[in-house]
DNA sequence: ATATGTGAACGGCTTCACAGCC
DNA sequence: GGCTGTGAAGCCGTTCACATAT
């Protein structure tokens, strides 16, 4: 099955799924019906079936799926079978928090470098990525052959920085700033605005 | 026009259409045309009409929108004439940074407060925010009528929190934990989930 | 001439209904 | 009987084509 016949949404979800089956693992439940994965989920039972229906044929009728076996199947799907280096660029408070979060290398992520217009500003002592200065970092992207990158700069330079990245040779770029990005089509950009979302949630309440 | 006639996503581009407006009232641009907004926004011209229709019509034809004009009735449609206050649960990391994060502020809310198992731990003095125990924070929403919170507590804390804030009133929620929150219909939940984005991410690099 | 506003066509994702298998 | 897999139907949002206004 071709990649860009599969909803986006879709990916989203399998990831979902992924996480709710290491819970199960955890828990050393072994089969589970696409009612139950998908409830926890938080989808349509259909709804699972059919994502999951985009990638193969993984559950066995009438019992539902070997929980260990579809886990490790979604795995190969996400390509998610290796580490995947992530740099980051705009060390501030958000750059901060997120050099520190560990629910990145819990999903097969490392930050592997950190870059700033001011690397050697005070930071917290228990970070532990170094962090060079901006100028240092399409050389970066190419010696280590960085694929994914985190955008976390001011809103003002972010598309500066967004062409340095792709310069270098970044695939993939997770953008913090409230910024439209122009990139080039191979590109691909996920944005997380967090005051957009803010207005979005006002706008429902009354 | 009902407000659950209008797409989601609808919302989300009339936020973007509002800030490229801003920008340009800042250059002291006073008429724009749907092409010229469109491109700023990232959107196709056809689209950003529609977005307007379901509100009205703003435009004149033949010439464009005029900015000024056009920015107040958005702000209008997104119910931000004035300063809503939002509460934070899960003071570490995140939690930490979202506190210190202008761009809230920019955009009109204000977090008046922020909750904690640990309330006195250690943190950046230049936080001038309260942080109070988690047990205060039922009777804080209910004293200030707060309606907006956000959510950045350890996954396994995250449904208890979310129904404490429920309980107080709390109508809108966002959450950056990575978990399937279960809430009444009436309230909203927006997901920030960091690692799912470079999950996501992931995939689409080959 | 130029640009908006909008019904209709289109396309894509979700849901349904049921066939297929254990 | 129970549960998965899937073509078909339904729904929703986007795009098109053009009528309308300055």
């Amino acid at each position: 099955m071709a990649k860009d016949e599969i909803p986006r949404r879709a990916i989203y979800r399998v990831s979902i799924y992924q996480r709710c089956l290491q819970r199960l693992k955890e828990n050393e439940v072994d089969t589970v019906s696409s009612q139950a994965l998908a409830k926890a989920a938080g989808v349509k039972p259909t709804q699972l079936r059919k994502d999951l229906a985009y990638f193969g044929q993984f559950g066995t009728r009438g019992l539902g799926y070997d929980v260990a076996n579809l886990s490790e199947v979604l795995t190969e799907v996400l390509g998610r079978t290796r580490f995947q280096p992530v740099i980051i660029a705009g060390i501030g408070n958000l750059g901060s928090a997120l050099l520190r979060y560990g629910g990145f290398q819990r999903e097969g992520f490392e930050i592997v470098a950190g870059f700033d217009v001011e690397p050697n500003r005070v930071r917290d002592p228990d970070i532990k990525t170094p962090v060079y200065h901006e100028d240092k970092m399409v050389a970066f992207i190419r010696k280590h052959q960085v694929k994914m990158a985190i955008l976390s700069v001011p809103a003002s330079c972010a598309q500066g920085v967004a062409n340095d990245m792709v310069t270098g040779g970044i695939q993939a770029i997770l953008n913090f700033s409230p910024t439209v990005l122009e990139v080039p089509e191979k590109v691909i950009v996920n944005g997380v605005d967090l005051a957009l979302e803010l207005e979005n949630l006002s706008y429902f309440i009354r």
